[in-house]
DNA sequence: GCAGGGAACCTAGCGATGCTAGAATTGGGC
DNA sequence: GCCCAATTCTAGCATCGCTAGGTTCCCTGC
């Protein structure tokens, strides 16, 4: 292996421990407790090496973000392939959308929530983000009218669930209820 | 007009005159830009006052937000009582709360996106609050099985629709299309 | 083996934030 | 006209994201 060759293997990796600190400092005290100072004593360097990789702490988070987006990708897609029926189908992907939001609430957060810089629906959207969506259409059934609208519906009422839920602006408890209310809305 | 009434007087004013200058520039330039060094330049104060009137920055934020809760309850409850059969009333609503946000989009912010100390769906919940919540479940009509359940879908719907379309995360274009969706959905 | 040079890294500091302790000023009551 | 209490301001703390400039390390060519 060259020279360069390791060098930079080496800041890849680095590269993952920053994102998986961050996500882990995250996930134990949330975002705001995630300070490049912090941060940087977790791996054992000091702040300016986090702004050799990340342009600030923004871009952390939006790369904390896209590794959420394809995991949501993959877990929409695996239910939308394992389910069988239209209505269940449906049914999982939603499933499958809340229980990842409540799995990774900061992954989440930083996804859909905070102000990344990422680009949602033109052409310089990142690939998971358009599969994570288009299991959302899938999910849907075919032939349906306006089926990019009817999933963005659709999406904006597992958002609005998720967040308002996350919040406590409406009872975590009754999110199983809500769900079941959804899909029948939402099954022709 | 005793000393101590215009005492009071005077610094109900001030209150008030804070939580304007808050509003006005949060809509300016967003809450980021609201610090307590340039709100208590607004007012021709020292950052001091500010804390004899709030308990800090998200206190003033809180305060911005109950003023939107009363009048996101007003105008619900105007669309409620002014239209004519159940599906135009539901229309009506979801229109109004729609046009709310988007006309007071760091108003809404404050009410539901960042963290507030409110109370929602408690014993605690403001009235102007309830209120609000009580217009989207009179929009959705009599005899519906889980008339909460229901409402808590339809809000998060609306709220997913407003949050995602103020951060470009949806087509901000297409709204009245999901307007249409989604009133039709909630129909019965 | 050993300088030279470039990449990698750290120390120290800037400006700005929310918030507060303690001094200074104001204004009503005697 | 003086005093006391309430009100307001000055000045500062700790922390934030971010960066300029100096130091250290390691690879390269002799």
């Amino acid at each position: 292996m060259s020279i360069p060759e390791r060098r930079e293997r080496q800041r890849a990796e680095r590269y993952e421990l920053i994102l998986a600190a961050a996500q882990e400092l995250a996930e134990a005290e949330g975002w705001d407790a995630v300070t490049t100072r912090r941060l940087a004593g977790l791996i054992d360097y000091s702040q300016p090496v986090l702004y050799s990789h990340f342009k600030g702490k923004a871009d952390i988070m939006a790369a904390v973000a896209m590794r959420g987006f394809e995991d949501l990708a993959t877990r929409l897609r695996l239910e939308t392939a394992n389910a069988t029926g239209a209505r269940n189908v449906l049914r999982n992907v939603c499933a499958a959308y809340l229980d990842f939001a409540r799995s990774r609430p900061v992954v989440y957060e930083a996804m859909f929530v905070l102000p990344t810089g990422i680009k949602f629906a033109s052409e310089e959207t990142p690939a998971a983000l358009r599969a994570a969506f288009d299991a959302l259409v899938a999910a849907l059934g075919p032939d349906r009218p306006e089926p990019g609208i009817l999933a963005e519906l659709l999406w904006s009422a597992l958002h609005g669930m998720v967040v308002l839920a996350q919040s406590d602006r409406i009872p975590p408890a009754s999110a199983e209820a809500r769900l079941n209310v959804l899909v029948e809305k939402f099954s022709r």
